[in-house]
DNA sequence: CGGCGAAGAGACATCCGACGTATGGCCGCC
DNA sequence: GGCGGCCATACGTCGGATGTCTCTTCGCCG
């Protein structure tokens, strides 16, 4: 194996083993490339690896130091992947998030407080004003925002994070369901409504239900989408 | 931003964008600098980053290639970073399990074929000799071979790759449970059982429930280890 | 006495050039 | 026509030089 891969290993077990903590800070490149036996050149490159992956966190002219390695941190790396999938990709990371999002809602349903819940309900107040094609950018941001509340109040913190991956690349899906779908926005509103009202309700079924009914409302859309691609 | 990474964002949108595509070689380490206009050093870390996410395939005297990027390669990585996490987020990961799990089953209990289910039974057979000390090993190799199984006849490459890369970190967790708690192994069995005759019924309900158990089970054993060692 | 600004040390950022080594393909021999 | 060795190519690794940013410290000024 290279001296970079097995620098990227030694640093990770340096961290699993407690030898590094959260926090923590690195010695100087020269110091650490000295002890692990490489050339500075070669230790970049690990440090360069585990930095993208939110393990380092390095500050030009302060140090290295390992992040707080929380699942927050550690899943963002995940939607740069997420990216890089094609359509037929999405479809199936749709298939996942059909099924997280719901259970987030069924979790949401009974441990939302009612100041959650109230702060939801401006949210999708504010939403309804997003109208025209200058709103759709708005209204948009308003979805991510209103999935976002929701997956956050879920008490798994794993959980969210990993919804709010799979879910930002979908972000150009919905602009452009947005674009071309006539009364999505009444609909997704409506949805959301749905949402809210069974969360108020406490009832963790049917919130659960709802966010399904909206979830793949989405995916049908963007089945049809890349059907239509294909043929094309 | 740094060159590298303004690199790496560079490299990334030549795939997005199909300039690259999956298996395609990309230009020599020298040329490639240039064309980017940075050094060769700073272009290796970038190339460095995106091999440790299963972007790129480095082969020493060949040249550097753009992997498959199918879902099943790119969430390999995932499992580095869920090693990283602490036994605490362990927990949050379970809970994420038993959401994808069930669900895996759900699917798997209408596309299974007849052929995959007695490649399951088999399975199940050999597992049942997994007996004493030296059998705990395998044990949970079967373990792991048999909830793969069935993840990957869920239809859904993702799905089955994510439960994949979850599940990796908690095999430390399995072994632990192998050695500590007795009737363990007849108890998997009896689980696994219970799922495989499920999905023999085409009763996805049920597989789903069984799946759920089985998952919560090793997830109380779990927390009760946490707390214990937390006291401790 | 406290705050503020400049200087310096330390650390990462970037580049360059050189040499080592594995791979793949070309070419000639059998 | 097949096989084996040679060589161009490309990645792997290293060492050093230089730039730039951050943090700390120290001294000046109000």
């Amino acid at each position: 194996m290279a001296v970079t891969d097995e620098a990227i290993l030694k640093i990770k077990e340096m961290i699993t083993t407690g030898r590094l903590s959260p926090g923590d800070r690195l010695p100087p490149e020269k110091e650490l490339s000295e002890s692990l036996g490489l050339s500075r050149s070669s230790l970049r490159e690990a440090v360069k690896a585990l930095e993208v992956i939110r393990v380092l966190d390095v500050r030009r002219g302060d140090g290295t130091y390992v992040t707080s390695l929380e699942p927050r941190l550690l899943l963002e790396a995940l939607s740069f992947v997420v990216d890089l999938h094609d359509d037929r990709s999405v479809l199936e990371i749709f298939g996942v998030r059909r099924i997280l999002e719901p259970a987030a809602a069924r979790l949401a349903a009974t441990r939302m407080t009612d100041e959650q819940l109230d702060a939801l309900e401006q949210l999708l107040e504010a939403t309804t004003h997003d109208t025209g094609v200058e709103g759709a950018e708005a209204l948009v941001q308003h979805d991510l925002e209103f999935h976002r509340a929701i997956t956050e109040s879920c008490g798994n913190d794993y959980l969210a994070q990993l919804v709010e991956s799979i879910s930002s690349h979908t972000v150009r899906a919905r602009v452009w369901r947005g674009l071309t779908q006539q009364g999505a926005a009444e609909r997704t509103i409506q949805e959301h409504r749905a949402i809210l009202n069974a969360l108020r309700q406490r009832d963790a079924e049917l919130a659960s239900a709802h966010a399904l009914t909206h979830v793949a409302g989405i995916e049908d859309w963007l089945r049809a989408a890349v059907t239509a691609t294909d043929r094309a």
